[in-house]
RNA sequence: GCCCCCAUCGUCUAGCGGCCCAGGACGCCGCCCUUUCAAGGCGGUAACGGGGAUUCGAAUUCCCCUGGGGGCACCA
């Protein structure tokens, strides 16, 4: 087999979303498995839906996700000249045709075709014109569009590398549009052109674009090349609800997922787990192994659904497996977010707290946020304000807790307050969470005695006060 | 409407004729550990869509049905 060349080719139509990052990664890893080349090619024909912002943010994601191309990136609206020489050969040799309808015609037309049981497409009215009919619709002000012509019977088949044989009678296949009234080549055309140009030798993509395949392949031939590249269409992914992923439908951006605070590792390695599995079932890879691991073999061909859970558990395993200098890097940025001026050595300790109990960085962040906020700002939150009402003698609680922390050894021997509790006669896991609730604003969260071994003992004693303050006196009174 | 693809626990999947009264993972439930919460350990819950056919034997092969998805554009 020649030295394998694939492409990730996406339209910047949008941000890049988890189903094209998913095929992007299947491409990558293909390349990279094989020691091939790994290129981007910017699919922009379509002028009124693209944004240069689309185009560098798509690239900008997939550097995040570590998905490095081998050569510039390729845009298609640079690529003019190639595809009116391509068009200029299907014309010659009768493979395409101009035809004149206008919009509303073809509209009418669709709807004709609906009505008789037929797919919508085009009639082929204007496949044998002569030389002088055209130069008439042309001076009529038509617009003039470029067809091309299938076959009008026989079967076409191409061998797909997950699914096998798939064939469609041309039969079912209308001439299709190749270059639009105002000059632009369409995806076939450019698709077909750009494949051919760059010497992609496998095209691994979404299983939407399954159907296309065979009026690509077709202009290719028609084009005179004398191979083709290997299909793969992968799964496509969808919502909960099974309906196709897009991006007018919750959290499908990428970015978006860099922002709640998933790690590239995590949804790396989440993505290469939607359509495909290692041999000895592994789970959790890194990209190394994953590389190391990948087959197009092993893509199985039904769809699969993004599951936000399991992703977010996988973000927890790469959390974990974080050395402590990589995690404050990777939190710094959400903490600063909210406490710009918050102490790198604090940082660093709630990082060490938290890592091993938040599945996302936005989590972890929340978690150590306690510690950046003033006494005064500190309130504890809805649950936290409960758990202190609801606890059995936690005005006594609190006064003896501020009472041994107002005298005891400033260090983690000293500040253990199980005795304190236990001393009251009271246990452990009944009332803890309100004292975490009065010191870290929330009744759960990083190790009570290390957290107020960072805040300090003014500030945690004030901390306590005023949650004392808070209860009055009501816990302090027996209950019967 | 027409064409194409797909079909194992709620979800991601293993399985490529006997090793499967179906294995792993997430989730969920229970127990243990425990300063809260997590993490971790142990145990549990839960699936081959239906019907034919082939075969000594079918989750695995074939056919039909059903269901799901995709495509049919001067989007890609």
């Amino acid at each position: 087999m020649s030295a394998v060349r694939v492409r990730f080719s996406p339209a910047p139509s949008g941000s890049l979303h988890v189903g094209g990052a998913r095929t992007a990664l299947f491409n990558w890893l293909f390349a990279r498995h094989h020691g091939g080349v790994f290129l981007v090619r910017i699919e922009d024909t379509d002028t009124s839906r693209t944004r240069e912002a689309w185009v560098t943010g798509i690239l900008e994601t997939l550097r995040w996700l570590g998905l490095d191309w081998d050569e510039d990136p390729v845009r298609q609206s640079r690529r003019g000249a190639a595809y009116r020489e391509a068009v200029d050969h299907l014309l010659a040799t009768g493979a395409a045709y101009e035809a004149f309808e206008t919009p509303e015609e073809l509209e009418e037309m669709h709807e004709a075709r609906r009505r008789a049981g037929l797919p919508p497409g085009y009639d082929g009215r204007a496949r044998d014109l002569t030389p002088a009919q055209r130069e008439a619709l042309r001076a009529e002000g038509r617009p003039v569009t470029i067809r091309f012509r299938t076959p009008d019977e026989g079967t076409s088949t191409f061998v797909d590398l997950v699914r096998g044989p798939v064939s469609v009678d041309w039969a079912t296949v209308s001439d299709f549009v190749i270059v639009r009234a105002d000059g632009t080549p369409l995806f076939f055309l450019a698709n077909a052109v750009d494949d051919l140009a760059m010497g992609i030798t496998h095209v691994i993509r979404g299983e939407d674009l399954l159907d296309s395949t065979h009026r690509v392949l077709a202009i290719r031939r028609a084009l005179g090349a004398d191979d083709e590249p290997r299909y793969a269409h992968l799964p496509l992914i969808l919502r909960p609800d099974r309906a196709k992923l897009s991006k007018r439908h919750g959290a499908v951006a990428v970015e978006e997922y860099r922002d709640r605070g998933y790690l590239a590792a995590a949804l790396v390695n989440y993505l290469a787990l939607l359509g495909w599995s290692p041999p000895d079932g592994r789970e959790v890879l890194d990209r190394d192994e994953l590389v190391a691991a990948f087959e197009l073999d092993r893509v199985n061909p039904s769809a699969a659904i993004f599951d936000e859970t399991k992703l977010t558990w996988l973000n927890g395993e790469w959390m974990r497996r974080l050395s402590l200098d990589e995690l404050v890097t990777q939190v710094r940025p959400f903490v600063e977010d909210r406490h710009p001026d918050a102490e790198p050595d604090l940082v660093r300790a709630g990082a060490a707290l938290g890592q091993e109990r938040s599945a996302t960085l936005v989590e972890l962040a929340e978690q150590m946020e306690f510690l950046f906020v003033t006494d005064d700002e500190l309130e504890p939150d809805d649950e936290g304000c409960r758990r202190l009402a609801a606890t059995e003698r936690v005005a006594e609680l609190l006064d003896a807790v501020i009472d041994h922390l107002e005298r005891c050894e400033w260090t983690p021997d000293g500040v253990d307050l199980r005795p304190v509790v236990r001393a009251l006669g009271l246990l452990p896991r009944k009332v803890m969470p309100a004292l975490y609730a009065a010191v870290e604003g929330r009744p759960r969260g990083l190790p009570l005695f290390e957290a107020m071994l960072l805040l300090g003992r003014e500030r945690t004693l004030a901390r306590l006060r005023a949650a004392r303050a808070r209860v009055g006196d009501v816990g302090a009174q027996p209950l019967h």
